[in-house]
RNA sequence: GCGGAUAUGGCGUAAUCGGUAGCCGCGUCAGACUUAGGAUCUGGUUCCGAGAGGAGUGGGGGUUCGAGUCCCCCUAUCCGCACCA
């Protein structure tokens, strides 16, 4: 009987369904692993070949658990909120649900057609009331919760008013907006609107003004891993800067623990890498730099007579921050970014209108423009003059876009000859530039006559008072030191990462459970969860410019009721406008992995028995391009529902594996410049520039060979296509692209399925290479591992069939079976799924080649296929007469006696002695590493006689002295 | 500019601990079977050389009896961040 992939595999597909031979269920004896890949979003294109990549090795992983006696929680879901949808929406004015169920669809069909071991009944879609509950849930609570750091936790915001009645803020350490500093008596004298203005500034969830990424072709702000280079990632539309009322989630709070938790998971270096330097920290002094009002009476009187009239008075010192407390004493002026609310008090009448017109010019400019010219040196002089607190020495202040609003206190000392961007500026204007530091000790030079800075952070002080002579290490400490006895500043940390913004002017994502009283948000109460997206009639922005949701008609909070009503209804009395934002994509993303323990709870986000059941993720796989959104968001997430009491463990993931992204691999056929009908096969091209590459469907090539044929039904302008062959066939080019619909090289997985069966698909994603590596999608050799699946049936057919001897299994035969066992258990054991493929090609070979027949061999040897090719591991488990699924079955164990090699393997001669090298099982005696030297036969060349001295090192070497 | 990774036949790759480099597959060459084959099977296939033999893991140096693997320098490619003080 031939393998019949195309019946084998619908109907065990149809078992596994009808039997629910992949359900699973929390609790039972078996140990517990998790293992998850990240769930997709269901785009309107469909799968291609390189989403499977990631789910293949993560169900070889899971099957492998599963047979090896864990419970293994294998779940799938769908990221159904998201911007296509509603794109497509204002285009067509189908509603985004009814796409998004469209291509749910789609995604499942094709999904089942590879054959996973998904427990569906476990699905969540993000997009649904029943899941998205969950997501306002813990929104609520986010917005409940403040960030204490000297609890190292979040608190609820209930305790920090009753601490704010007690104590005001005395001896408060918060994550906050910004600083503030008042009394028990000032807080109880505050109005509700004054008291809630202020709890703001601390809650994880808050809505505050907020220099926000504003994209205008999308209609939307977007959070920092949304926007690369200035332009959005989705749709590629210029990004500017705005100030806007926003909603944010103050993940600052969790910078230091973000980081620290990379120490406890196991990922990869780069990956860890990636978050580290987003999250950007680096450790510092913090130091305050007077202002000079007093003295220099004759050079600022302008700016002082100016103060003097100002109201508020003039701020005496501004803050700055600096990783190189050592460079104090090189100073020669300061900075401020454009900006820096200091800059209108302290600014001299002289300099007033250049500086005006410098930062209305700076504010102006998009973000493209400020980052395509970041070369460029430019700032103005406002005037006036600090006081360098360890010299006295007074430095003029400018104003510069080099210095970023954003970090740190956005004000720098600058010290041109050990800061690369400080030298250009002072180069720039003609500012002094002073040594302060030496690659050797004393060895200062002219920086005038320097091209470049001294940045590195090693050497000595020089022409820096009391540190002078000191390593950079020391100078470092020691100023530092002295600042802080001086009271002007103190050691601090600073992070790159910064708060993620979480409102979406959009139409497709979860609403907000918060209700607007005298322009102050409210949140619903929690037991009226979900708030549902309401139906709209347009999913554009309202003509007033207000999200899309401005469009609903019943949109309205009623306080007594309890419901969502109309809003015509709204009094502001008892009913209240809803927020018009949306959560955006990662909100929904963030939490899944914890849903899927308990997916029907609808009392709770997970029961507190699922998740001291699966704790977290032992094993994730997914693409690294989410480095610095999603796998941040959810890592701080979970660390906050760690700390109110709901997740168990505090990173999320514990293992990571990040699948390589898969290229398309593009064919071409070569168009004739002198005569457009003709088609030359690529070989036969003598000059490039006589032909014209033109981008052919991959479908209708094979092994680079096009089909003429469907060549020229393709388009009809190739009808009448003429080609100059070779050998009769015409061969085309090649070239590796991003796989996309234009270049015609998406490879669709369904093809490929109906062509060669999943089996065979799910054994090439694998056989193509390290899961991990990028790499080009290349169907050239899937007829091998095609084939070696023929083979496979075959070599249990003609034992089924009684073609080959019945007899027991040989020494050798059961060699070649535990060396498999063996080989394949450790390659799956790490990951190297593609060297485990060719394990089972040679062992199939090797097996063919003994006409091995014996059932001791085929069935251990069935059980070690399953995880890389379910269906026909399963059809000829029943074949050799088993019932019940072979998933249910016992991954076998391997049995040493099968292993040992016992030839010398390198035999060498050097002084006298010889050296040998030898495989021998990790518990031998000297005299077994003796015996095996003397029975090797390349051994005669060397020993002559018995040895005279045999030096044993265990496992490995033996130096034999003759 | 900073950080991370990678580099092996015509191609995808393998070599798990520093131990005979090139397993497995594609492609290709030769052969068998066949009316035929885009089916199946057998054998060869790193390069140079008729051969004996020699060279060989991006380039250069080092450690070692022994280096694809470890160390230093360089080059190329890919990825992440990028005026982050």
């Amino acid at each position: 009987m031939d393998y019949n992939f195309g019946e084998i595999e619908p109907r065990w597909q149809n078992y596994w369904r009808e039997h629910g031979v992949y359900h699973v269920s929390n609790g039972g004896a078996k140990p517990h692993y998790y293992v998850l890949d990240m769930f997709p979003y269901p785009s309107g294109a469909g799968l291609h070949v390189g989403h499977p990549l990631g789910y293949i090795a993560s169900d070889i992983y899971a099957r492998y658990k599963r047979l090896q006696g864990f419970n293994v929680l294998h779940p799938m879901g769908y990221d159904a909120y998201g911007l296509p949808a509603e794109q497509y929406a204002i285009q067509t004015g189908q509603h985004p649900a009814v796409t998004t169920e469209k291509n749910i669809a789609r995604y499942r069909e094709q999904l089942d057609k590879i054959g996973f071991s998904f427990d569906w009944d476990r699905e969540v879609r993000t997009c649904e009331p029943r899941y998205y509950k969950w997501t306002q849930w813990t929104f609520l609570q986010l917005f409940g919760h403040y960030y204490d750091n000297t609890a190292g936790k979040a608190l609820p915001i209930s305790s920090l008013v009753e601490r704010f009645a007690r104590q005001g803020t005395e001896g408060l350490d918060a994550a906050c907006t910004e600083a503030l500093d008042f009394t028990a008596g000032e807080w109880r004298s505050w109005d509700e609107a004054r008291r809630q203005q202020v709890l703001m500034n601390y809650r994880l969830a808050y809505l505050a003004d907020t220099a926000v990424n504003w994209c205008a072709e999308l209609g939307t702000v977007l959070a920092n891993d949304e926007v690369v280079n200035g332009l959005s990632v989705r749709g590629g539309y210029p990004v500017e800067r705005k100030l806007m009322r926003q909603w944010s989630l103050r993940i600052t709070a969790y910078a230091q623990r973000l980081v620290d938790g990379l120490e406890q998971v196991d990922w990869t270096d780069s990956l860890k890498e990636i978050q580290r330097n987003w999250i950007g920290r680096s450790e510092g002094a913090a130091v305050w730099f007077p202002l000079d009002v007093k003295s220099n009476a004759n050079v600022l009187p302008g700016a002082q007579a100016y103060m003097q009239q100002c109201d508020p008075q003039p701020v005496p010192s501004f803050e700055i921050f600096t990783t190189r407390p050592d460079t104090i004493f090189g100073v020669t002026f300061m900075v401020l970014c454009p900006e820096h609310e200091l800059i209108d008090r302290i600014t001299t009448p002289e300099q007033r209108q250049q500086v005006q017109d410098y930062v209305a010019w700076a504010k102006n400019r998009s973000e493209r423009e400020r980052q395509a010219e970041v070369k460029r040196v430019s700032g103005v002089f406002t005037g006036a003059y600090a006081v360098n607190p360890l010299t006295e020495e007074r430095i003029p202040i400018w104003v510069s876009e080099y210095v970023l609003a954003g970090y740190g206190t956005g004000a720098i000392m600058a010290v041109p000859a050990h800061d690369s961007r400080d030298f250009a500026f002072a180069r720039h204007f003609g500012l002094p530039i002073r040594q302060v530091v030496s690659v050797e000790k004393d060895a200062v030079s002219d920086p005038a006559t320097w091209t470049e800075s001294m940045d590195a952070k090693t050497g000595y002080a020089v022409n820096s008072g009391f540190v002078t002579g000191m390593k950079v290490k020391e100078a470092m400490k020691a100023v530092i030191d002295r600042i802080e006895e001086m009271g002007i500043g103190h050691r601090t940390v600073n992070y790159r990462l910064r708060d993620a913004i979480f409102s979406r002017q959009r139409y497709w994502g979860e609403p907000f459970p918060i209700y607007f009283k005298a322009d102050r948000p409210y949140p619903i109460p929690e037991e009226c969860l979900p708030l549902e997206l309401p139906e709209v009639s347009e999913f554009k922005p309202t003509a007033t410019g207000e999200p899309p949701l401005g469009h609903a008609k019943k949109w309205a909070w009623d306080t007594k009721t309890n419901t969502v009503v109309d809003c015509s209804a709204i009094d502001n009395e008892s009913v209240f406008p809803l927020e018009l934002s949306t959560m955006p994509g990662f909100a929904g993303s963030s939490g899944y992995y914890l849903r899927y323990m308990d997916p029907k709870n609808d009392e709770a986000y997970f029961s507190k028995e699922a998740v001291g059941y699966w704790q977290n993720v032992d094993f994730y796989v997914g693409g690294a391009e989410h480095g610095t959104g999603h796998l941040i968001y959810a890592r701080f997430w979970n660390k906050f529902l760690f700390d109110i009491g709901m997740a168990v463990k505090e990173e999320p993931f514990q293992k990571l594996i990040n699948q390589g992204m898969i290229q398309g691999r593009s064919n071409f056929v070569y168009r004739s410049k002198a005569d457009t009908g003709l088609f030359i096969s690529k070989g036969l091209i003598k000059d490039m520039n006589d032909v014209t590459a033109i981008h052919v469907d991959i479908n209708i090539v094979d092994n680079d060979v096009l089909d003429i044929e469907r060549f020229r039904e393709w388009r009809p302008e190739f009808k009448e296509a003429r080609f100059e062959l070779e050998e009769g066939k015409y061969i085309c080019g090649w070239e590796v692209e991003k796989m996309s619909k234009s270049m015609y090289n998406v490879q669709n997985p369904d093809d490929l399925v109906a062509r060669y069966g999943a089996d065979t698909l799910r054994l090439y994603e694998m056989f193509l290479g390290p899961v991990e590596q990028a790499k080009p999608w290349d169907t050239n050799g899937i007829e091998g591992v095609h084939r070696f699946l023929k083979k496979f049936w075959k070599l249990y057919d003609n034992s089924l069939t009684g073609q080959t001897s019945q007899a027991g299994p040989t020494k050798e035969e059961l060699k070649v079976l535990h060396q498999t066992i063996k080989k394949v258990t450790d390659d799956i054991e790490r990951f190297s799924l593609n060297t485990a493929v060719s394990t089972f090609m040679i062992a199939t070979n090797q097996l063919t080649d003994l006409k091995c027949a014996s059932r001791e061999v085929l069935e251990p040897l069935v059980v070690l296929i399953v995880p890389f090719a379910p269906h026909i591991a399963e059809e000829l488990w029943h074949q050799l007469g088993h019932e019940g699924s072979v998933c249910d079955a016992q991954w076998p164990v391997c049995d040493s006696q099968y292993l040992v090699e016992d030839t010398v393997k390198y035999p060498v001669q050097f002084n006298g002695k010889m050296r040998f090298t030898i495989d021998l099982p990790a518990d031998s005696t000297q005299a077994d590493a003796i015996a095996a030297v003397k029975a090797a036969p390349e051994s005669a060349k060397w020993l002559t006689g018995e040895p005279k001295k045999v030096i044993f090192v265990p496992k490995k070497i033996i130096n034999i002295v003759c």
